[in-house]
This record gives C-alpha cells, structure tokens and sequence, in this order.
DNA sequence: TTTAGGG
DNA sequence: CCCTAAA
C-alpha cells in the first residue's frame, strides 16, 4: 500500500477514534482522471473507460470499511477527497465498491455499513482542506 | 442536484 | 459505464 494511502487511514482511524486534536490530514488521492493513460480507450461512441488505479482502489477499501458506504461514508470521501469535480468518479468508485462486495461475497447485512455522522465526515473533509 | 439501484 | 426514480 502506498504511503500517502497508509497515512489517510491512520489519519481517518485518529480522527473515529475521538482524536478530537484537529489534526492536519493532507494525502492526494491520484486519480487516473486527471491523466489520459493509455489504459483508456473508447467503449463505441461512449466516453472514456479509465480502470481505478490501485491506490484508489486501496483508498476506497480503506475508507469504506471505516466509514462505510452511503451518504458521507467512505465511498464519498474517496471521492471528495480525489478532487474531482464531476460526479463520474463517484459512480465509478460505487460501482466499483458494489463490485468488489459481489466479488468478496460480502453478506448483504454488511454491505451497508452505519453511515458516519455528518460531523466526522466533514471534520475529516475539513482537516484536509486545510492541512 | 445528489442518492441509490437497476440497466 | 449509463439511466433515472426518489429524495
């Protein structure tokens, strides 16, 4: 796993756990969307395909299984905080999490996750953007 | 406009 | 990836 993604879930974990110090949280979450690989290609006069890079696969992962899914879960934080400003990569990321369950098998009761409170989310979000 | 799921 | 009912 990469640095800056080892360092946002050390981050992240401080902050669930009451780590109520505003700690700084600065890690950039490459997105393939900011460079046009030549692992893109065209699906027919669709757009773009652009497969998840590893880092933020692990990212989504990561985030999901502390925050969960859903509203303000992990599946938008990876997003938020890949800096991007359309809504493609936020469905991207969801099909991508929904794809990874089905794979894994994951038991629908924990497919969920209990949403985190508003609260944390954008204090994470918040750390960020000022760290 | 965003969320949440099916297409 | 796309489409879209609901919220």
């Amino acid at each position: 796993m990469k640095r800056h993604v080892a360092e946002l879930i050390d981050k992240i974990e401080k902050l669930c756990n009451e780590g109520h110090q505003t700690e700084s949280v600065s890690v950039h979450i490459p997105s393939t969307y900011e460079r046009e690989g030549p692992s893109s290609h065209t699906i027919g006069q669709r757009r773009t395909r652009r497969p998840l890079s590893v880092d933020e696969v692990e990212a989504l992962v990561r985030t999901v299984e502390l925050l969960g899914v859903g509203r303000g879960g992990g599946v938008r934080l990876s997003y938020e905080l890949s800096r991007m400003q359309t809504t493609g990569l936020l469905e991207i990321l969801k099909d991508k999490w929904n794809t990874l369950v089905h794979a894994a098998r994951i038991p629908p009761e924990r497919r969920k996750g209990e949403p985190i409170p508003q609260e944390l989310f954008d204090r994470v979000l918040t750390a960020h953007t000022l760290g």
